[in-house]
DNA sequence: TATTGTTATACTCTATAACTATA
DNA sequence: TATAGTTATAGAGTATAACAATA
């Protein structure tokens, strides 16, 4: 008999709800304004394949593929781009000759410092409109917030001292 | 000599570092998900259709175009299949027959409902790893990030006891 | 045989340009 | 003429299927 699903009461029930609107909002606004916050030369899908190898150098194509979620021909193609625009690179695996080692290039480091510039900028003016102490509560939680966030992009301990296993699976 | 463009001190500044950083994890995660938590018939492009026109009933599609900065004809393809798939309505505007409103149908409302019900799930989840007292303090100043992200998304006050002005300009 | 990465093909999203209907 | 919306076409992202090279 429950019409909604998750709905206890209580800071951290609010927390959730709001989250996931300010996520709706961002899949809005965000996307909307990528003339002015994303700048071509790069694609939103190709962002995120910056994103990702800046937090896992050296990573090959099929195990980037996992971390965004996309499956082999779409790595491939994405990183042809990047590639051809010279902010990313290939490199054959010196473990097993099937792997690239994709790895970004110092034009790509450039760029993404870039992007986040114009980003921030950007964000900096929309916050503008918050009270002084919205922003400070907000930082409080936000660290922990991001950690969460961002669990699922990181390999699960590859081994600290074992050098390359490539644990794929 | 400064390497990172924006970085005065103090906790405005975090927030505005940290919730950039948190919009770039949700750009990767949230689109990586988007089987778990999207749940194909509507891709991430037609459900911020949905998203827009819920906060913006009866809008022509010129202004639907607009708030999402999509190019006419985009907005002509992707109300096509969210029509098609019974999500929406098109009807002639009665003040001039040029204009077509968008409309969400019962069932377009019903699958915003189900889509957050289902991301709530997946966010309470990541947001299970959070302490507490962070929970509790993003809560304090999210419902103003909220503001301050949706603004743009608003039509600037289309007057409010006049009917149809229809200022698309 | 299993895995890594690629190419072949198809569908959606996006944009610009050209067109129709209305104002 | 100007505006609302559509259709035509092209480029990019995504996926499944079929293939090459390597393990």
């Amino acid at each position: 008999m429950r019409e909604r699903p998750i709905r206890p009461s209580g800071p951290v029930a609010s927390a959730v709800l709001e989250v996931g609107e300010l996520i709706e909002l961002l899949e809005v606004v965000w996307e909307r304004g990528r003339d002015t916050v994303c700048a071509p030369p790069v694609s939103s899908a190709q962002a995120r394949v910056l994103f990702v190898i800046e937090r896992n150098e050296e990573i090959n194509l099929s195990t980037l593929g996992r971390l965004l979620g996309a499956a082999p021909p779409s790595v491939t193609r994405l990183c042809d781009r990047l590639q051809a625009v010279g902010f990313l690179e290939r490199n054959p695996s010196p473990a097993d000759r099937r792997e690239s080692q994709v790895r970004l290039t110092a034009r790509g480091r450039a760029y993404l410092r870039d992007l986040r510039s114009r980003r921030q900028e950007a964000l900096a003016e929309a916050m503008a409109a918050m009270p002084e102490a919205s922003r400070a509560a907000l930082a409080v939680g936000l660290s922990d917030l991001l950690d969460a966030v961002a669990a699922p992009l990181r390999l699960p301990a590859p081994g600290p001292a074992e050098g390359a296993e490539s644990r794929t699976a």
